[in-house]
RNA sequence: CGGGGCGUGGCGCAGUCUGGUAGCGCACCUGCUUUGGGAGCAGGGGGUCGGAGGUUCAAAUCCUCUCGCCCCGACCA
């Protein structure tokens, strides 16, 4: 269980998948390409999905359930899309020991089989705008994969959302980015860019693609959640009309948006030191471990009675465990709790006991703490709260420092075979532009952020007027 | 699919070139002593050496075939 994890400095995707290892998050499955989401990975998720799951009830969306299985003919309605997913789905064919009349997909994502359904339940604009969201799995067959990051069955949500008009499904696809934006930002501690993906970059079937994208710390991006604004094209392709106010037959407007288990892969790598995982106490399933120090039978006893008593105190409010295991030595206990990554360490031996205090660890800083049992709940959330805002600071630094802003061609080429980093420039919105600059440093066009000041000026690869600059840096 | 690497107790490896019947570290089990940053000693359990076939008195080791995994490239949340 315990093991060396290698400096990110020396190997980052070894360390990464060397964090996982120790954190015991996940492990790789008998089936090539598939993991196994240990017990620590999976209250991580819970944690997220509980959080998000409450968001999307706030802005009204309900929970529903889609099969697996989609029949390959509704894949096939919707031209770009099928163009887009077709190569890595994979394909029932056999079924009861008879070859299938139908071959099933084993659904990439469910618009085709939920825009199928809508058709029966859409008929008037009463029925609008329709909310709906699904937690599940989904299966593409990667050529590469990496634990979290991307692995050919993984766990994620799909909102799906039928809308009487444009400016509408707009609005709902604008507002979960912006749910996405704040649960990376308020919860995970991990600052993102909010903006539209390129026609080169959108989800195939959509008009346009909104995406939050993160820096991890080699500084590469990794795109965190997106939101499809997906016109009336699952509308044409499944026939999915209304009538509105007027008694006119229209077709209606859709949207579509999800996160995945990714964002676990993006914790890590947003949070993560040579020690393991940082979790940001927000979505901790363990705040605080207890960690008993004594010498003999005696004092065993005393220190242990005394800290369940502080674990007592603290449970209302706080996830808390109480490391009681015996023969382990405390130095054993302090790092495997900060391999798990929990954020506060609570410590307590035979000098606390005769000060009556505790010591507290932050496990982002190592920082040590000490506080007297007196108003100790009080001292914990402030150092949670704390931490949390830390972790916030330290990765948004980050990006700052390894962003820049350039206008000539040779220095974005330049700066993305260094260390790299987000770059800011004018790329006007064309396949050809995206794709030399692609072909040339392995780059694209991460977003166009919402945020931008206008900023006129020449594209970098053709010339052309442009009103502003795009994030261009290498992506997960 | 192209390039590279690796399959030997749970994990990491040595042994392979030069055949002689399997070893080390960690982990695990028992006991005693320990316990403020990965404890020590003693004892113990566990491997048909990825699989199949062949050569040989004898194969982890040599030959043939096969299967699997990891890493690096082209696509993706």
């Amino acid at each position: 269980m315990l093991e060396k994890i290698t400096p990110r400095t020396e190997d980052f995707s070894r360390w990464y998948t060397d964090v996982i290892a120790a954190g015991q998050l996940a492990d790789y499955a008998p089936v090539k390409g598939c993991m196994v989401i240990r017990p620590n990975g999976f209250a991580l998720w819970e944690n997220f999905q509980r959080a998000l799951d409450g968001m999307f009830k706030e802005t009204g969306h309900e929970n529903a359930y889609f099969p697996l299985f989609i029949p390959e003919s509704f894949l096939k309605k919707e031209a770009e899309h099928v163009e887009g997913f077709a190569p890595e789905c994979a394909v029932v064919t056999h079924g009861g020991g008879k070859e299938l009349e139908e071959p099933l997909v084993v659904r990439p994502t469910s618009e085709t089989i939920i825009w199928a359904m809508f058709r029966k339940w859409i008929e008037s604009y009463r029925d609008l705008p329709l909310l709906m969201n699904q937690w599940c799995n989904v299966v593409r067959w990667e050529m590469r994969t990496r634990l979290f990051l991307r692995t050919l069955e993984f766990l994620w949500q799909e909102g799906h959302t039928a809308h009487g008009t444009a400016e509408e499904a707009e609005e709902e696809t604008r507002r979960m980015l912006e749910v996405y934006r704040r649960f990376a930002e308020d919860w995970m501690a991990m600052p993102v860019i909010s903006g539209i993906k390129t026609e080169r970059e959108k989800f195939a079937g959509a008009v346009r693609t909104y995406s939050i994208e993160a820096m991890m710390q080699d500084r590469k991006a990794l795109q965190s959640g997106t939101s499809h604004n997906l016109g009336q094209n699952f509308a044409r392709a499944f026939d999915v009309t209304f009538q509105n106010e007027r008694g006119e037959r229209e077709f209606v407007w859709a949207t579509s948006w999800g996160v995945s288990t990714r964002l676990i892969g993006a914790l890590i790598m947003t949070h993560g030191d040579d020690k393991g995982i940082i979790l940001p106490p927000k979505l901790a399933p363990t705040h605080c471990v207890l960690i008993p120090i004594y010498k003999g039978e005696d004092q065993r006893a005393l220190v242990l009675e005394r800290l369940e008593a502080i674990g007592n105190t603290l449970s209302p409010d706080f996830k808390v465990k109480v490391d009681k295991r015996e023969g382990y030595t405390p130095g054993w206990k302090f790092y495997d709790w900060e391999q798990k990554g929990v954020p506060l360490r609570v410590e307590m031996g035979p000098r606390d006991l005769a000060k009556n205090q505790v010591v507290l660890v932050r496990r982002d800083t190592g920082e040590k703490i000490p506080v007297g049992t007196e108003g100790l709940v009080d001292r914990v959330r402030d150092v949670l709260d704390a931490i949390q805002r830390s972790l916030f600071e330290k990765a948004r630094s980050l990006m700052l420092q390894n962003s820049v802003t350039l206008d000539d061609y040779l220095d974005v080429v330049r700066f993305l075979e260094g260390p790299g980093g987000f770059v800011y420039g004018r790329l006007c919105n064309s396949f050809s532009c995206e794709e030399k600059i692609q072909e040339e440093t392995k780059a694209t066009v991460r977003c166009i952020p919402f945020d931008r000041p206008p900023d006129p000026g020449p594209c970098l690869v053709c010339g052309k007027t442009v009103d502003g600059r795009v994030v261009i840096a290498k992506g997960y």
